[in-house]
DNA sequence: TATCTGACAATTGTCAACAACTTTTAGGAT
DNA sequence: ATCCTAAAAGTTGTTGACAATTGTCAGATA
């Protein structure tokens, strides 16, 4: 039994091989630990502990790297090595700005294609996270809010504008600044949601794009006071 | 002289060596060569060839086109190589609008911070364009049409969103289908610019945004029409 | 003629070794 | 004790070699 279950994940990491590549595996276990914070912001990737860490040279982490780099996540000074980015509150407010402007694009774009059954299932995350945020939960609040915002990002069809916002998103989560922001405002949150839905359905593009945006931007807000006590 | 100046040449390659890397100078020289059509859409990067022209071995090389994949400028795929990304029309629709909602933040942002010089030098701009214009003279139009709306996004003072904006152009670059798309409306996007201007000196931030996103968007019309022919 | 097969060439993937640089540490002078 | 200096250790930068894969082409087969 256990020879089968090696068996077959040694195939699955065949099968990703074959496809994928190693840098692009290694990449995607770096940005994980960066992410979940495991790797802190400022904390130096040490080249011959993570490749031995992950059974390879240091050839395709240090692609693996450098990709990252691209992406925002970590910085690289020459013959000191690469760390763990680490977003200021100024860049945090820049980054959230721009994600309001994607979000807000996000919010015009839906307009124009906005489907009855489409509206059926935002209302249905509205209602969930009423019921969530009256109890107070913000545990349950987030991975459903995050589902949320993930729905009507993909809803637009454009796979640039999703990228582009995850990314944005993931490099948010490098500001240290940055613990439970929203946990003050669930049902605030939550009316704002339902103004955004309502501009939806009005058939309104700028008001559509006006509500998504300054959703994000009172999140940028919340941010803010928390981060002057 | 002819010495000293291959002296200086070298200093300098070793000065931006020190600072820099290799890899960050040849992903600069890749980037170059692939924003100037001298490495076309679709065509391979060979790295046997492209390190022996560079005097480098293939690891830096890997490790720039890795960050250049990063960034959407090349696509890798495994044991077959990396070649540059050639952007679909679709594609290059969404990173229209992805501009136009950054270009339109730029305009939320300058709203705010808008002071009398940086209007008088907005106006000269607009007079410089539109004298070009009324010459249909578009080979000096282009680059001042470049200069004025680096002006504008730099102006924000928001590097993120610089970076930003700075990628979604390069990238429409790759768009093969993209030739002298706005040859023909050079007057016609100076009227959008003083519309821009004017909004920007009216101090309504949501009237600017719309103005600055609006431009933007007439340009991907402009282009989807240029498309169908 | 068209298609399949297998050897050969070209290219990418990965690795280990060496060179260059940075940081640490130990020793000595003040 | 403090500061400077130099050796040592640790880390990154770069290279060339080898393995694995893909592309090419001549020859055999139907």
């Amino acid at each position: 039994m256990e020879n089968t279950t090696s068996n077959q994940t040694a195939q699955n990491d065949l099968q990703v091989l074959r496809t994928s590549s190693l840098t692009g595996a290694l990449e995607r276990e770096l940005e994980h630990l960066i992410l979940t914070g495991e790797l802190k912001p400022g904390e130096r990737l040490n080249e011959i502990q993570l490749s031995s860490r992950f059974g390879t040279s240091r050839g395709p982490l240090r692609e693996a790297t450098r990709s990252l780099q691209a992406k925002g996540l970590v910085d690289a000074i020459r013959n000191r090595g690469v760390f763990v980015r680490s977003i200021s509150p100024k860049e945090a407010l820049e980054i959230y700005d721009i994600r309001a402007a994607l979000f807000g694009l996000a919010g015009r774009l839906l307009t124009d294609m906005v489907t009855d059954a489409m509206l059926a299932r935002l209302n249905e995350f509205l209602d969930e996270m009423d019921e969530i945020a009256q109890q107070r939960d913000f545990d349950r609040y987030y991975p459903v809010n995050l589902q949320f915002h993930d729905f009507l990002i993909r809803s637009t069809n454009s796979s640039m504008l999703a990228q582009e916002y995850k990314s944005l998103v993931n490099r948010l989560h490098l500001c240290r600044a940055r613990g439970l922001v929203q946990a003050g405002g669930l049902a605030v949150s939550n009316h704002e949601h339902r103004e955004m839905v309502d501009a939806l359905a009005s058939g309104n593009r700028e008001r559509a794009q006006e509500a998504f945006f300054r959703h994000v931007e009172r999140s940028k807000q919340r941010f803010t006071t928390t981060l002057e006590k």
